[in-house]
DNA sequence: AATATAAGGTGTATTTTTTACACTAAGCAA
DNA sequence: TTGCTTAGTGTAAAAAATACACCTTATATT
């Protein structure tokens, strides 16, 4: 890297949160750390990056090491840089968080690195985390909520065929507040963005539900002139 | 360091947009380059970041190397880590926004290294820039448009005392909408925000307009509540 | 077969918010 | 005094958001 002055190098990492969504609860994907600094705590999945790497790539390395999983929505949100934040000197660390499908997916891998467990965890019950990671976490979730009403994210949690009350739990847990029934379905089936299919929730116990999926394409049609002006 | 593995090192970098608003126009501060790569090209305002000073400490810093100012609202709004986005080698780009008062501000003090001179540039004509930072910029330019429907940052462009007219030309240069005049000041009055002075606008050949102050203690007060829920 | 259980599914009236729209008032300059 | 330029103001219509309760349907239980 000639030109560049290498007294300014600095170690980075990635570190990512990992949300799923699985019988009615928002979960994030934690690793119980094996070495010090901060053995035996949980902390967000991550590990540095490298030099021959873009950012983005690392990030999908780590979800890929921890989850199995690849083309996964997967979105920067920010970068933590404050002195003191590692024990060990000053560490950059750009976050991203991923949005997966849990719902049929069998197991998660567990990462090897630095770690003794991963395990989902309801997002009403995260822990202290290691590192700067409560902070890291606390900024992605609210990113989340910001994100869930004006982005069509939510269907990225949830299985391709859902009921329309699965999707309003998770605005619900999301948000964290309840929704009307008849309003919400107002809303969201004006938005003119799902297919409604000839088929039915299996399985359950009661009146079985229609399902929907998510139509991408009409997703494109009707948010086109989202972006045009009006007076 | 110890502990942390050195090839692991990255060159790394902040980034400003700089904004300022005068004459009616949005502007941001440019620097043409005096170095290669990119010698005479224009670039957004940037450093290498120091081993041991927090990211936004570099922001600040670079900030007061090229206006003289201090204690001014940035925010970071991405990270960039591409291959290939800096011809020597992969750079992590750590982006800020700035927003300052250019009315009343006389004469901007240009960076001296890298940097032929410093110039304010109307958003509307900014050319190619070096590197990749057109790209940044677009997407600086996106956060803060999307921001000031929500969050009151326009008050950071505008002189402490200005009139409605003004701060509504602020807002349709930066939404590129006309707005109407009626509707924008029952709403921007609606928020109850702003303190109403007994004093006019000074100096023009024509009626006088009312001037206005941001009321930073009523926002606290009015918008608390938007963190509560409703149903 | 009848009944109980549990969630699915639906409409309307009210309130609030957003939009569209045009003229008079004030101050300065010629 | 007249002309010019921007300041300042209200109302009606449309659209969006909210509040609210009952019948339907599928399964499980007796």
């Amino acid at each position: 890297m000639e030109n560049l002055p290498a007294h300014f190098d600095s170690v980075f990492t990635v570190d990512c949160i990992i949300f799923g969504f699985d019988e009615g609860e928002l979960k994030i994907l934690l690793i119980e750390r094996n070495e010090e600094p901060f053995k035996g705590w949980f902390a967000l999945p991550g590990y540095f990056v490298e030099h021959t790497e873009a950012i983005e790539n690392a990030a999908k390395r780590i979800l890929y090491e921890s989850t199995g999983l690849k083309d996964i929505h997967m979105e920067q949100f920010y970068t933590f840089g404050a002195l003191g934040r590692h024990p060990h000197g000053r560490v950059i660390t750009v976050a991203y968080y991923a949005l997966i499908r849990l719902t049929g997916q069998k197991e998660v891998k567990p990462i090897t690195n630095f770690a003794k467990q991963a395990v989902w965890m309801n997002v009403k019950d995260i822990p202290q985390l290691a590192f700067d990671h409560s902070r890291i976490f606390r900024k992605g979730f609210e990113k989340i909520r910001n994100k869930i009403s004006y982005q069509p994210i939510a269907f990225e949690l949830l299985p391709e065929k859902f009921t329309l009350t699965q999707l309003q739990n998770l605005y619900e847990v999301i948000l964290n507040k309840k929704l009307d029934k008849r309003n919400f379905r107002k809303k969201m089936l004006s938005y003119d963005i799902l297919k409604e299919l000839d088929e039915k929730q299996k399985g359950v116990s009661y009146r079985a539900a229609k399902l929907y999926k998510f139509d991408k394409r009409k997703y494109a049609k009707n948010f086109q002139k989202e972006l045009s002006f009006g007076k």
